[in-house]
DNA sequence: ACAAGTACTTACCCAATGGTATGTTCAACT
DNA sequence: AGTTGAACATACCATTGGGTAAGTACTTGT
């Protein structure tokens, strides 16, 4: 989990839904805006650190590492570094991560469905979704 | 959507990462820690205002309401009043908002595999997870 | 010497979400 | 008159998330 201070009302608010909840569960690993959009980028396989920030538009360095970092510390993403210089890294789905993949998938099928004017867009997407059928 | 400063840069990077994936356009209507949880215990069918807060521990007034807010805005969630007094209200998911179901369900089902020490609580409440099948 | 490539880190500040306390409305009840 | 019930609203403050700018490390190339 994020570096978060643990004595705050928030997050004593936060445990009290937590201990109940399988959706919460899940929502404190994947939740937030940017993880669950740097998963799906995951789920077409291994990425290096640039590739990555380069196919998430609009975010920061600092958030995508802060990001990976979290979903690094839940397992769920792995991240592997070679010893050379140029540091060459690269992130991938764990098996958990992996596993991750049918709520994103039914997330992308809602969104073909009520996505409005984007419903077209999102469902050439569907057709190839990325990652294991 | 929430009253969110339109010309901030942190929205504008959110705009750019939101017009690619289906995954963001959904996590738009329902990220942040309290919405899930609030739909997945709309499942199970209307509620009045209070049932829904002491149905969601450690919730506050305010958040709950802000978040039904949002939520209505999005057309997910349907606010009935009555005019009476006192006041009557009770808050239902939209077919829209129904359709989010197998979203949570696979949050579930990644919960109870994933879960560690909760999953055994986390597979009985999969067994009776609310909604149509 | 300086620049480039790669993957970060840190300091400071702003934006967004959430908490506490108080208050509103109106009818019914004590 | 004061209290209760139900569903909120508002003001102010606290916490968390995110942005900008500058910096780090080390090798290689110009």
């Amino acid at each position: 989990m994020a570096n978060i201070k643990e004595t705050s009302v928030i997050q004593e608010n936060k445990s009290n839904a937590f201990a109940a909840c399988p959706v919460t569960f899940v929502v404190e690993r994947i939740g937030g805006y940017w993880k669950p959009i740097i998963l799906f980028n995951l789920l077409t396989g291994t990425k290096r650190y640039h590739e990555l920030r380069k196919s998430v538009p609009g975010i920061t360095e600092k958030v995508l590492i802060q990001q990976l970092k979290q979903l690094e510390a839940d397992h769920l993403v792995t991240r592997i570094s070679k010893p050379v210089v140029p540091p060459y890294v690269t992130y991938e789905l764990s098996s958990q991560g992996k596993a991750l993949r049918p709520i994103l998938l039914a997330m992308a099928e809602w969104a073909v469905g009520h996505g409005g004017e984007q419903s077209a867009q999102f469902e050439k997407q569907l057709a190839d979704f990325p990652g294991e059928e």
